[in-house]
DNA sequence: TCAGTTTGTCATCTTCACCGACAAACGTCG
DNA sequence: CGACGTTTGTCGGTGAAGATGACAAACTGA
């Protein structure tokens, strides 16, 4: 079982286990750092509308966070109301730090993030294709890191390490099942990396597509939104899905491979072996074709092709309404099975959606149940291609946000 | 909302609201209740393992509950084991019930669901195609609930009242927006049911394949499992998703409507307004179609077919062969959406499966990724046709079992 | 019948949040 | 500039709930 969810298990709506008061404790402790992870610095008053908790209990638990050097207090600006001014408590950005890490199609990435959300430091390197076999991917991800690391506050506690992989991943146990773009295949990617890295805290691995998602709903344009259909495409077509809040993820992590449902049965070979899959109508791939170009031609053949396209190129026009008509098939099929209130578009996806969006919503309302897509919002990803680093690093947050002291403990006691 | 998130909001994964002393009780409280409920009598002892909670704290939660009257305690049978003999916790089944509805479409059902999943009473009545207008429908239904309460227990509570129905049902306000087997448009079922059967407590309304889902997850062959996909087929198709144990609803409540996922976008036209719907490739109507028969012939016709392939007429194989390779496309589909470990299919397709299973897994390895389809289990319905039924009154309970005591000082208060 | 084992019960302790009184820190108004 | 009202932090006391540990009860088996 993944960290996120056993460590959450504790208060789940069917929870085998007691709770008892010193649960309590860390649930109040993990409610007050969330909302300042999330939502940003809070005065103390402020804590107690939005918990319900009393001024007491707040300033006990702040108190002890304060301890834990995971939220500073400071005094705040008068603002003109009157009244005792009511301290900000505030994350502490530089000494709570998780390591997040990209391994794209032909980049590799590597972050810093401050408790709050805070990127202190970031890099993305392109990589040769030659250089996306697993031991070279894991050295220079090392390399990054190091350097990275170097930047640190001397003091920091790193919280934890989460990665995205373009591919299929056991969140079970953190292994990359097949990742067609990269070669892998059943690599255990996470333990790997953890011991290449000497760390004692368990390395998080998850889908890049699913981090997407998570990122959105954390802090993009899906913020405080329950029920949210992340679709991310280039050259092939993910999804994350999320359901009340959370991310689905399948009984071993699998889920939201949505450019792999069958839209056209009698249509293209796709790579994974099926006929006619979603990513094989509305993949980069597809798009170029249609519009008379080399299926690789890459990002600089869609360039061209948006160009044509504003410039009322027919050929370009044509190919932009197919594309149209199978995203808003594709997408209305999605939103009769989830019923979200926003689908949020990421990737080439997101780029062309500005061009073709009329299409897409008269396909959609053709397509799906009037009552399931009403108030259905389409946006594009406010994140664009940092949003799988953003989401490694969110998931990484989770332990800590589960049960704050709970997890420093082990976080200390392994350097 | 409805009453289920609203209840288990208090100790969610991201509670807004704080945890106090008190919530820990009702918590543990409810914890014993849904063992007890779910899993059958138990002794005390049993319920300190399960729960790791101490022997007095036990004893006192046992005790309130028995103060309640939800449960009774009585000596444990000798097993032949040495020590003292620990007291077996049983749920008071009788004078706590649940009245379940199901307005299928040429039936309605009406059951007393005892604490523990013990039904008490249930009358099933056909009913003609003139008798399924909103009104008489609720005549009927009131008419049948009068009937069952006789034979209760007279001192026993209702603890809820749980509906389902062949339609698309908002769940934030318990209507039905739309039900075409019915035409039923934007009916307020649960506010006039509640109405006409004078009832203070709110009568709950879902989707009778959701209910079905959330029955073959409580109590049929899905018990215990996490993630889930159920398929429900007759005339139309319907489904229920399962993840983490919890039905996913959508923001609404419309999601499940697999029925209605594009698989055929140049096929047949279907009642929903789109055209290649899933359920237009694997509905009662096509099957029947393509064997030669009228699509309207009903389960009669169904049964003539089944016999026909027993027998090994070829055009019987051949409308099964078409069934399951669609039938096989549409869960491949879903398969890599939602990675669930276990398909149930319910309906027609539940009867269908035993003769087409071979060619489904076929079709299902060629669309499915191997990584998501590995461990996946097809299986039929375990609990047939009374599944919306039993869904309704699980969903009628959950009220009860998230807050014991809470729920029942509102019920007590109703009379 | 007696030792061994398991379990219920009871008094006491610990934890944690609530409550109420008081003090501190601000703005405002005369 | 100082008194007043307002808002908020702090501190001691209270209550609820589970943990702890000693002891009694109830069963098995020799």
């Amino acid at each position: 079982m993944s960290a996120v969810s056993s460590t959450r298990a504790a208060f789940s709506s069917t929870p085998s286990t007691g709770v008892r008061s010193e649960t309590v404790r860390s649930a109040n402790l993990a409610i007050i750092l969330r909302e300042l992870h999330f939502h940003g610095p809070a005065s103390r008053s402020e804590l107690v509308a939005r918990t319900g908790l009393t001024r007491s209990a707040i300033g006990a638990l702040v108190g002890e966070l304060v301890k834990a050097d995971l939220v500073t207090e400071q005094r705040a600006a008068s603002d003109g109301s009157p009244g005792r001014p009511s301290p900000v408590a505030a994350p502490v950005v530089d000494r709570n730090v998780t390591l997040a890490v990209d391994v794209a199609v032909d980049s590799l990435a590597v972050a810093a993030v401050g408790l709050g959300g805070v990127v202190l430091h970031a890099e993305r390197v392109d990589r040769p294709r030659e250089r996306v076999a697993v031991d070279a991917t894991i050295d220079d991800i090392v390399a990054m890191v190091r350097r990275v690391e170097a930047v640190l506050d001397p003091n920091c506690r790193i919280i934890g390490i989460g990665v995205g992989v373009v591919g299929l991943v056991n969140r079970t146990d953190n292994s990359v099942s097949i990742a067609p773009n990269l070669g892998w295949h059943d690599v255990a990617f996470g333990a790997r990396l953890q011991h290449a890295l000497g760390s004692r805290t368990e390395v998080l691995v998850s889908n890049d597509a699913d981090l997407a998602a998570l990122a959105e709903v954390r802090r993009g344009v899906a913020a405080g939104i329950r029920d949210v259909l992340y679709v991310w495409g280039e050259v092939g077509v993910g999804g994350g899905l999320v359901s009340r809040g959370e991310p689905i993820t399948g009984a071993a992590g699998f889920a939201g491979e949505i450019g792999h449902v069958p839209v056209n049965p009698d249509g293209r070979p796709c790579r994974c072996g099926s006929v006619g899959c979603w990513e094989t109508e509305v993949g980069e791939g597809v798009l170029l074709e249609r519009s008379g170009r080399s299926p690789d031609g890459g990002r600089d053949a869609v360039d061209a092709l948006l160009a044509d396209a504003d410039a009322g190129v027919p050929s370009a026009l044509e190919a932009l309404a197919v594309q149209a008509r199978w995203l808003g098939i594709g997408i209305a099929g999605l939103i009769n099975v989830m019923n979200p209130s926003m689908v949020v578009l990421g990737g080439l996806l997101g780029r062309v959606h500005p061009y073709i969006s009329d299409q897409v919503d008269a396909e959609i309302e053709r397509r799906a149940l009037e009552s399931s897509r009403r108030g259905v919002v389409l946006v594009p990803s406010a994140l664009g291609g940092d949003a799988p680093l953003m989401g490694a690093a969110e998931l990484a947050f989770e332990r800590l946000l589960a049960d704050p002291l709970g997890t420093l403990r082990k976080v200390s006691t392994s350097r």
